[in-house]
DNA sequence: CGGATGCTTCGACTATGATCGAACTATGAA
DNA sequence: TTCATAGTTCGATCATAGTCGAAGCATCCG
């Protein structure tokens, strides 16, 4: 009778402040287990588990049984991102969980947004790829030119493996923070496992801010001007 | 205590199967009555007053008094793109309140989106108007070149109104149909307005649907080939 | 002034679903 | 084997919120 896709299973998924603390929680890109997915959320295991289970179905995350843990992530890059604009709405209208405080601008600068390099940094880099046109944009498709591919191979990302997945390696994903577009995708992955790799940068605990050393600082605004 | 912006509040609003018609209903750009809306979700007025009234609280719609009817509408675009964004991960996901039916072609080919036009039409023209280099991409963000100016104003549209205002006059949004972005902003409502104005397209009542004329078509396809 | 329409508020009912204790399964360690 | 840890399932409880009937404002029309 009605046209459209089903969006009110996805909200009421998110809408549960259980689930909603698990969602951010699995922001930080790293897969988590149910027990701590549980402490985060501010619930018992047994309620967690039910929660889960109900992500599971909706297909918001998969599960990777790991000898006696179960470690859960965010199933696509497609739920980040749209976890990521209603982050920039809820953002806009000032609902924020938290006072304001000394954490946030870490996270304004830089952090993780699911599995690639968010805030201020992730933004600059996306414009400077653009500017040195390693990377062109037709419409909202990001795709890479042979100078950025060059370009990635001398970094020491290796072009051909991410060329063969099924996964788009370029995409936009819209910043809450900065409220334009950074870089998304297997590149966008491969990029910031790059710099933790390099020891360039590190994640904080508990948190999605992102921390660059001193010579991750240098390094970075050499490559990416 | 816990970092970002709070997404269950908004989650838990658009989570309601009452609500998410009416957002829906809302999505097809049009101010709706309270009553118009307690339709479409299928509940009586009384309800729908209550969930109205929550959906305003929360920033997602406004409200204009006009006479005794009340119009309800998408409070700003960025709740249109945040809607879409959710209704393209659950169309992925296959979640559609409908069986495939008649209709469904007719807005794949070209509907609303808020107040702007989207589908296969919307993101042709977005296409048309960058190969065009009237409008430029950096990063996310579109702009329009002095070539674009001067099409438009050429088209009958306002330059110096649309400049005027706040809102931003280009703007990308994804389409959940074509998986690509058309134009927005208040550009994109601007020309929707314009090719209804001279009678080339139609909206059809109760859906998101544009049904185009035969000049319409062949107007369309010579202005954005 | 009625009388009709559009919408809100109040109050009561009800159902859904979040929560946790207890019991159970599964994997790993000693 | 026994014990410990990780997680699921079941059942009971409880609170929240969606629902609608009835009554109350507000606006327009004749």
């Amino acid at each position: 009778m009605k046209e459209g896709p089903d969006i009110a299973l996805i909200g009421s998924l998110i809408g549960d402040p259980a689930r909603a603390n698990m969602l951010t929680a699995l922001m930080g890109g790293r897969a988590l287990t149910a027990t701590e997915l549980a402490t985060h959320a501010g619930i018992t295991l047994q309620t967690a588990s039910s929660h889960l289970a109900k992500l599971e179905a909706g297909g918001l995350l998969t599960q990777r049984k790991q000898g006696r843990h179960r470690y859960y992530a965010l199933s696509e890059d497609e739920v980040g991102l749209m976890l990521e604009s209603i982050m920039g709405f809820a953002a806009s209208r000032g609902l924020t969980r938290h006072r304001p405080g000394p954490k946030d601008p870490a996270l304004r600068k830089a952090r993780v947004c699911y599995n690639h390099l968010a805030g201020d940094y992730g933004v600059r880099m996306l414009d400077s790829l653009v500017a040195a046109r390693q990377i062109e944009i037709t419409g909202d498709d990001l795709a890479l030119t042979d100078a950025g591919r060059t370009r990635v191979e001398a970094l020491g990302i290796d072009y051909a493996a991410l060329k063969k997945s099924r996964r788009p390696i370029c995409r936009t994903c819209l910043d809450w923070s900065e409220r334009r577009s950074h870089l998304a995708g297997s590149l966008g992955e491969a990029l910031l496992t790059l710099f933790i790799d390099k020891g360039w940068a590190k994640r904080e605990q508990n948190s999605r801010a992102i921390r660059f050393t001193d010579t991750g600082e240098k390094t970075f605004s050499e490559l990416f001007p």
